[in-house]
DNA sequence: AATAGCAGTATACTTAAGTATAGTCGAATC
DNA sequence: GATTCGACTATACTTAAGTATACTGCTATT
């Protein structure tokens, strides 16, 4: 029926873009990524705090999924030498850009549950 | 280090929000969805074709995901019985405005490579 | 009549993702 | 000195996601 407007926009679609999706879609799938990184855009805070935030987290997940989002440079980690020590986890600034990505997600998401109830 | 911006941004985020991300994000993940839509991105076309388009997926995940994704109000499928019956698949206007949030992961996978690659 | 193309389905399997439960280690509090 | 807290780690397990290989039913071509 509809083509697409603008195919051009479409074929500019060299390997690099391909890979930043990439990039973007492996720090927010899985189950846990996205409730870590929202219970980091309202502050740093310590293990623990997540964990109670993020309700039926298990350490290891939790544990693996921080490690994951350091690795990717999404989540600071911050040690405190104090006594006794204090960890804290934080969003790098990459981390909270990612708000710009989750604005366009619910977007699509608010249109297209329109569009599919009524469909024209 | 730094504080989140706007953090009424952030606090104004209800059920509805979640819900729209979590259904953007399913339309998105798993390994094979994203090069679907990228290959509908470019007009409509029939099994076959998409399945040549995209090496080594089967047709069983060609199929599965297909299912999925016409569920979901992303693809349409069109039968045309004229014989040989003749089957295209097609994005539907939400599948197309998907486009919108991939950009936003374009911007952000290239910022974020960026950032850290030189960070501040 | 035999072979090939299209649009898949069926069955069995492997790998990846996530869960459950318990334990560690060094302060710190009772 | 025994128990608790914070920040995890270890081991074993289950469930979900993806793969491999073969097959079906229909039409069309040789």
């Amino acid at each position: 029926m509809s083509e697409v407007k603008d195919i051009s926009t479409v074929k500019a679609c060299p390997k690099q873009f391909v890979l930043a999706i990439n990039d973007t879609l492996n720090v927010l799938s899985g189950k846990w990524k996205l409730p870590i990184i929202a219970s980091l855009l309202y502050g740093k805070s310590r293990f623990k705090d997540i964990q109670e935030n993020i309700e039926k987290i298990t350490p290891r997940m939790l544990s693996k999924e921080l490690k994951d989002l350091e690795m990717n440079g999404v989540v600071k980690r911050t040690v405190y030498d104090s006594t006794p020590i204090l960890i804290e986890y934080s969003l790098t600034k990459s981390g909270e850009a990612i708000l710009k990505v989750l604005d366009a997600m619910v977007d699509w998401g608010i249109d297209h549950r329109k569009n599919t109830l009524n469909p024209k």
